[in-house]
RNA sequence: UCCCGAGUAACUCAGUCGGUAGAGUAGGUGGCUGUUAACCACCCUGUCGCUGGUUCGAGUCCAGCCUCGGGAGCCA
């Protein structure tokens, strides 16, 4: 049979139509009932008089109840009191199932009782809109990639060698060959994948089995890698700021009925243009330092440290060449100053911070070799990595993009378990 | 792991000086022809996180524990 969505009733005016959703809310004035219908692709205010419609359908109202599922036909209308400018004037409902004491009411809640009924809590207008987001901002990933002939590698998801030490990693036994351990980056996968197609990307979910009890960690995201051989690394910053740019202009394009629904100021969005300020991990330092902050020349930026650096722009901003005690082995050395890496990390304005990592890789075999040991990494483990190395090794480049961090950051949420479906965090597992 | 905070009805919270447990919402019943978090009247709702202690008496004071939230560290 067939049935339309809320999203097309304006195509519809004066024609009877069919929509089959859920009821979001009700309120009736005794002889007219109002229904608010959502079908996923909107909501619609189903009004019901009296006299108007089968005495058994109009008392079939009474047996209604939050989120009951229901089949509603009627007439569209245009009426400046209706929100959304159109409703239906119903002429007939059917009851698909009549729901029992849906928790989530359209009042206050906190956050931990949301989450406990994410299952739930999905339908409501706040996930709904962000969730639409993300659907967005993962489309627009996808075509950056495409139109700029990037070659989509998978990445397994099961590994045997160890990507970054620094995390934690969660580990289960694979079969009869001992530990495995799920994967924290597709970036190694990837360098290897450069010789056979120069320039590839890959998506997927990471893990991180770090106790980090923060609103910008889960131990489950997903994370947009790319790598490109012949990439050094301004080519890089110049390549993230252009799929940076890309991806907000599509989100801005798409996505305006749910930034109003968030009440996210887009005119914050609207500024990120081209060029994004690029400044040395030396001068932030100075300038964090200047603006009171204790951190010391050779330590990682902290989060708060973030925050202020990210407040002096109003565009995401690169911090570049990081001293190499605080980043990752595979990174290359500074020519001229041993002490750094050449590397950027891509801070969101607002106060959000970084969303990007990425570096210029060593593509030197013993240089490279030199800094596995340095970091009592085990050499077996990298022995395919470091082939690489030894035919036909090419300067290259790559970045890894934080999914959730990105759409909490375009969103404007304060927390980033609203940024995923389902989210993992330190202490929660379920739904 | 460390630091701070919270835990009272299905939900959000109040509960003073230690003296018999409260409100709003949700739910139920009735009323209402334009509601938007409707409104009006009435009804129902309790392991006060757990264990022990002090006390004639503990939601309230003390100790320990548990759970959750935020932050630090670590990172995208």
């Amino acid at each position: 049979m067939k049935f339309n969505y809320i999203e097309d009733v304006s195509k519809f005016e004066g024609q009877k139509i069919t929509i089959r959703g859920w009821l979001y809310n009700q309120s009736s004035k005794g002889k007219i009932h109002f229904l608010w219908v959502r079908d996923g692709t909107g909501i619609i205010q189903g009004v019901m008089v009296k006299g108007e419609v089968d005495d058994l359908v109009f008392g079939l109202y009474d047996q209604l109840t939050q989120e009951s599922s229901i089949e509603v036909t009627g007439t569209v209308r245009k009426d400046q009191r209706a929100p959304g400018g159109y409703e239906l004037t119903l002429s007939d409902m059917k009851i698909i199932q009549i729901a029992q004491d849906y928790p989530i009411t359209p009042k206050p809640h906190g956050s931990t009782f949301l989450f406990d009924h994410r299952h739930l809590y999905l339908r409501s207008k706040r996930p709904h809109a962000i969730l639409k987001v993300r659907n967005e901002i993962i489309w627009a990933i996808r075509s950056y990639f495409y139109q700029n002939h990037f070659v989509l590698i998978d990445s397994p998801i099961l590994t045997g060698a160890v990507g970054e030490t620094a995390s934690t990693l969660f580990e289960t036994q694979y079969l009869d060959e001992g530990k495995a351990y799920l994967a924290q980056t597709g970036q190694l996968y990837l360098e290897a994948a450069i010789a056979s197609f120069g320039k590839v990307y890959c998506f997927g979910p990471t893990f991180r089995a770090e106790k980090s009890k923060t609103r910008r960690h889960l131990t489950e995201f997903w994370m947009i890698e790319a790598e490109e051989a012949f990439y050094n690394n301004e080519d890089n910053m110049d390549l993230q700021e252009d799929f940076l740019i890309y991806i907000v202009n599509w989100v801005l394009e798409k996505c305006q009925n749910e930034f109003k629904e968030l009440e996210r100021d887009i005119s914050a969005l609207e500024k990120i243009k081209k060029p994004f300020p690029r400044i040395s991990y030396d001068e932030a330092v100075e300038r964090l330092q200047k603006a009171g902050s204790e951190i010391q020349w050779g330590s990682d930026l902290g989060g708060t440290d973030e925050t202020i650096l990210t407040k002096m722009f109003e565009k995401p901003v690169f911090v570049y060449n990081y001293p190499k005690a605080c980043k990752a082995f595979y990174m290359k050395p500074h020519p001229d100053r041993k002490e750094l890496v050449l590397c950027a990390d891509l801070l969101a304005p607002e106060g959000y911070g970084e969303i990007i990592g990425g570096s210029e890789r060593n593509d030197d075999y013993d240089s490279l070799v030199l800094r596995i040991k340095e970091e009592n990494l085990p050499l077996d483990a990298y022995k395919w990595y470091l082939e690489l190395r030894k035919y036909g090794s090419v300067p290259h480049s790559g970045f890894g993009l934080g999914v959730e961090r990105t759409v909490t950051w375009i969103c404007g949420l304060s927390h980033i378990r609203e940024a995923i479906p389902f989210p993992r965090t330190i202490y929660r597992l379920y739904p």
